[in-house]
DNA sequence: TCATCATTTCGACAATTCTCGAAATATAGA
DNA sequence: TCTATATTTCGAGAATTGTCGAAATGATGA
């Protein structure tokens, strides 16, 4: 996953209702749900919730299938893959520094600022 | 990390030039990079740039510190992992479902979230 | 104190996102 | 075909976000 598409994942899963909707999928598993089914867990007007799922579905973060008269919404896991590959590779510090993936239960990386000075920059 | 500070990160995260300042962060490690460097990397006006570290600053993804005339931002680590952690327990499928954490090219996380091992330093 | 540098705050505007009722579309059964 | 169900599309308004120049703030050295 590259930089845009990374974008795109992150602002679908940033809002409430989505990242409701989209835990809710990930939660039901390959099978999926059906979109009345989603709106009335979430308590949402069919028409908004329909403009989440479309955000959702445009980052491929879920697939729709039709199954007789219902449509049926069900996690991408592949992209949220990408996604976590993403943050991880590129956003947690490589080898060098502070490694957020490794230990996350407590904070086992402040910040030692105080250790070196390492005055590089010029 | 809960459910709204997650949808914070996110949005703070879901932008084009705040991702790349994040990363410009993480790749700068805890000596972190004054406003003024970032935005001469991003091409970006100075208010604009304020705008964004701004919001990475209100999800706490990242912290400021004055440095004589300088002002300086470090990534903070710490939160990072808390989203990663967040996305790899709710958002890839518990222990029945696609684990969308597992194979990864390199990667640091990789912890299955499933079992308990209490591994230590085997 | 004054001049200067680094950065933020303010203000105004454009652009986008969110919400949701009403109408339209697709499917199924009588 | 007619009716009912499931869901989307349309349209409009409210709310939020993004942009950036100009002015303000904070720090430093002369």
């Amino acid at each position: 996953m590259k930089a845009p598409a990374a974008v795109a994942a992150l602002a679908a899963l940033a809002h409430e209702h989505r990242l409701a909707a989209y835990r809710m999928l990930v939660e039901a598993g390959p099978g999926g749900l059906p979109a009345g089914e989603i709106a009335a867990r979430l308590k949402l007007p069919p028409s908004s919730l329909t403009f989440h799922l479309q955000a959702l579905q445009r980052a491929q973060l879920i697939s729709q299938q039709r199954m007789s008269r219902q449509l049926i919404y069900a996690a991408d896991f592949g992209t949220m893959s990408g996604l976590v590959g993403y943050l991880t590779e590129n956003c947690c510090a490589g080898s060098e520094s502070a490694d957020c993936g490794s230990k996350r239960t407590t904070a086992a990386v402040e910040r030692p600022i105080t250790t070196r000075k390492t005055r590089r920059s010029a």
